[in-house]
DNA sequence: GAAGTATGATCTAATAAATGGAACAAGTGA
DNA sequence: TCACTTGTTCCATTTATTAGATCATACTTC
């Protein structure tokens, strides 16, 4: 709240570019964010200089691919994905088909990491992109066993719905957020001291609901409960803040 | 040059944080850059606002997760990458190891996008890194055909080494940047005018060397090179400025 | 081909913002 | 319990940012 003013300019500059899509030009960026040409040209030059941002061969200026590396560091200092990784990848190449992790992070759930599967119709979910809380197997899971911020989107459970994922262990998803897409989700816990724990992301299974049928939701969850069993033993103990 | 000093200084808090790798309290981050702690909190409280540097259960700093969003669409914008992403998946597919792409960002070699192969022992270059121009195929290519710029790692090649590379219109790399990987390289030409070409990415498959051998270098260079051509195709015609 | 209108880059005085030392609170370890 | 460390807040001084105008250059229109 109380930041630097012109640090919020330039991440609003580069988060305009990043929305952008394509190569924007200066005086259409000082346009948009209601800044003077000069301003947006300092603060474009220390970005260019740090190659957050890049150039065009015209002089328009785009998202720099520093981002990238950045980006790709914050996924992988994630204790959380850097435990579950190699689970993840287990765990695709079992079942053939798209697993992913999802967490709460800024108080959004987010995809923090995902292995996709071999099919030519295989889930893909975008690393780094926010999941819905409502119709979501991971957001229900976190409206159960999480700690979920008071949202407008406040999960909407039908009756008994939250006990049978409390008594299962699991949540399943059919066609509810996307037609003709199954999704299995299961809590990955963190130790945080004596019988107490935590939820620190959500594994789940993501498959075309006809291939879904033929794995079966029985050897889906029992798999997919066990890896995540495992991912939190790779956690190891500790936490107990507020969910960040 | 004549950046905003501010929006250097809290850059140059966020690649701290990126090269520590861990989480950073405010204290050594002050320390480390020798900036007074009520700065840095400063500059703090603007990218954590943006999430582009989480908290952790302790209240110590780490690059946060808007920076996968951010670099992920970097990367997606680039016009190469979104012109190969597919042949890339194609050609991985098709050999079954991992297929890449690099080009010159920022006066480096950067990987730009890669998909990898099947194998147990499979080649993994992290996208976002920086490729080194001397012992690679890549750097060859640029050294052959492209603008590298002057810089201290200018390519030595052997008598010959750019002929043959000039006339075969691929370069080869067996064991010479890391022991028992090798690496085949082709060139992604743009049409820039009337028979004018810009080199503007290498596309390159790496494999352990007994694998390649299997392959066979003359079936992997013909499938790479048409490959190549097609990417140039989707990528269409102008573009003549500086290497950006 | 020439004029007009875009653009990006550069300069400068006025001003608003960053600075950083010090004081405060909260937490940790001895 | 005390001492030490950490993160946070405050405020007068100074510095860097601002924003308008100007310049040079590329592109479009006539």
């Amino acid at each position: 709240m109380a930041g630097a003013a012109t640090v919020d300019k330039a991440l609003d500059v580069l988060f305009h570019l990043h929305e952008a899509g394509g190569a924007v030009g200066l005086t259409e960026i000082g346009r948009a964010l209601d800044l003077p040409k000069s301003s947006c040209h300092r603060l474009l030059a220390s970005l260019v200089d740090r190659e957050v941002v890049s150039r065009d061969d015209q002089g328009r200026y785009r998202p720099g691919l520093a981002l990238l590396s950045l980006g790709i560091g914050a996924q992988r200092g994630e204790p959380v994905v850097a435990a579950a990784r190699p689970i993840l990848e287990e765990e695709a190449r079992a079942f053939g088909e798209t697993v992913f992790l999802v967490g709460l992070r800024h108080d959004r759930l987010r995809v923090l990491d995902k292995v996709e599967g071999w099919g030519f119709l295989r889930a893909a979910p975008g690393v780094g992109d926010v999941v819905p809380v409502g119709p979501t197997a991971a957001g229900k899971l976190y409206g159960v066993f999480g700690d979920l911020p008071p949202g407008p989107e406040a999960v909407r459970f039908e009756t008994g719905d939250a006990e049978t994922i409390r008594r299962q262990g699991y949540a399943l998803n059919r066609d509810a957020w996307i037609e003709g897409l199954s999704v299995l989700g299961v809590p990955v816990w963190q130790r945080t001291g004596a019988g107490a724990r935590d939820l620190v992301a959500v594994m789940a299974l993501a498959s075309s609901s006809p291939r879904f049928d033929q794995l079966g939701e029985a050897e889906v969850a029992a798999r997919l409960l066990e890896a995540a069993a495992r991912a939190g033993e790779r956690l190891g103990g500790r936490r107990a803040g507020g969910a960040s």
